[in-house]
DNA sequence: TAGGGTTATCGTCAGATCGACGAGAAGACC
DNA sequence: GGTCTTCTCGTCGATCTGACGATAACCCTA
């Protein structure tokens, strides 16, 4: 037993849910399907692991087809495996979470037949288990943004705390307080790093600068609500 | 393309790392193996993923088969999936985590040679890459003892607050305040329901005997340290 | 039966933290 | 200059935390 050849053949795939905030909403990339089945469908992008590389590197390799980005924080998310969840074949699916900033309107893949970003709000009934998957992404990142420092890669390189309020107000779908926000990210240990530098935005006054900061978790943790 | 034929074969297997508390240890479940490669090295029970059962109902299968329990709390850890870490073709593996009260020795599963209860600071240099899968687990299962309910699965169906308290003792390696556990552990909404009865132990006053709660998360959470 | 040992449970108290909100700072615009 | 906007710092009471005293309820021994 248990020798090549001697097992089940599965297919592994990765799928990508790559979130983004863009134009007050929390928007994820979709790919519309160009083959049977579900054809013409919305779908999260994805695609086979190769033989020879690892699912991590897989994933990071499609993101980077999809929209043309690396260096994109990514971190499995889970992987799905019901026995008739595609079709055709059997298929085990791992799939990885992605924050990204407002990224310019994504390539249109060598595959897919388009790509864009949709509003979480308006998805529904993506191809195979996407919306479960979509699903379980969308919550990860709500949790995420707790107790890590993870709500700076939905921001540029620099911005300012106003900016950073605006993502957890979208991505939690609350209002929060802009001084105890203030208050409570800028006391943090590690979460911002002041660049020293100030917008000059329109309205009122200039706001400091910030990097994303060195810390992999939150100390204290924000909390929601 | 993509269809089926098409598409590189893999091997899926599911890897358990079955977490206990006995005799003041943390302990995980190993099995040693009785064939190349690695043989006679402990590694995870696990066993391959049939082709018309999902992932998840072949991890419970696996950990039935291994336990000869079912019905324990089972949650997806991560999946794994390096080239080349089964050095004889390519598979990719998803781990899940399992925490167990403390059950009688295991018995030897149908395949693997031994199988018993290692203290996870007493093991060294498992097969494959499970090493790395049982420190992502016990790593993991830390975490969840601070915003879960879970330390309680480590306990039997009724148990004593300083039973309880010493699992969170045991897994974190700390020492914590019966008085101060005590009160944020029955404040804590949800985490346990008293039955009314109490114990009769050796040595001092009888202890109030509880239940686990139907909380999914602990409001507010316990902190470690 | 009294006293000591042991563990469980409740209280107290100072310091830290949180949410609600006031107030000043620093810009744009009229 | 006056007013609007947004950013940033402070204040205050309620709540929570950790450290620890005190009491309760058992067992054991003399």
């Amino acid at each position: 037993m248990y020798s090549p050849g001697d097992f089940p053949p599965f297919a592994v795939t990765v799928d990508l849910v790559v979130l983004t905030v863009r134009s007050d909403a929390l928007c994820a990339l979709l790919v519309r399907r160009g083959e049977a089945p579900f054809r013409g469908r919305w779908a999260l992008p994805g695609g086979f692991v190769r033989i020879a590389e690892s699912v991590d590197d897989a994933a990071a390799r499609e993101l980077a087809e999809e929209t043309g980005v690396s260096g994109l924080h990514l971190e499995q998310l889970g992987t799905y495996g019901e026995p008739r969840r595609d079709p055709r074949m059997r298929v085990v699916s791992v799939a990885y979470l992605a924050l990204a900033p407002d990224l310019p309107v994504p390539v249109a893949g060598t595959d897919a037949a388009a790509a864009s970003w949709v509003p979480v709000s308006e998805v529904s009934s993506l191809a195979f288990d996407h919306s479960v998957i979509l699903g379980d992404g969308v919550e990860r990142a709500r949790a995420k943004l707790e107790y890590t420092p993870l709500g700076t890669a939905f921001c540029g390189r620099e911005f300012t705390v106003a900016e950073l309020r605006r993502v957890y107000e979208i991505v939690w779908g609350v209002s929060l307080d802009p001084r105890n926000f203030h208050r409570k990210v800028t006391g943090a240990e590690g979460f911002l790093t002041a660049t020293g530098q100030t917008t000059a935005r329109d309205g009122g006054r200039p706001a400091a600068l910030y990097r994303r900061g060195d810390a992999a978790v939150l100390h204290p943790p924000l909390v929601r609500g």
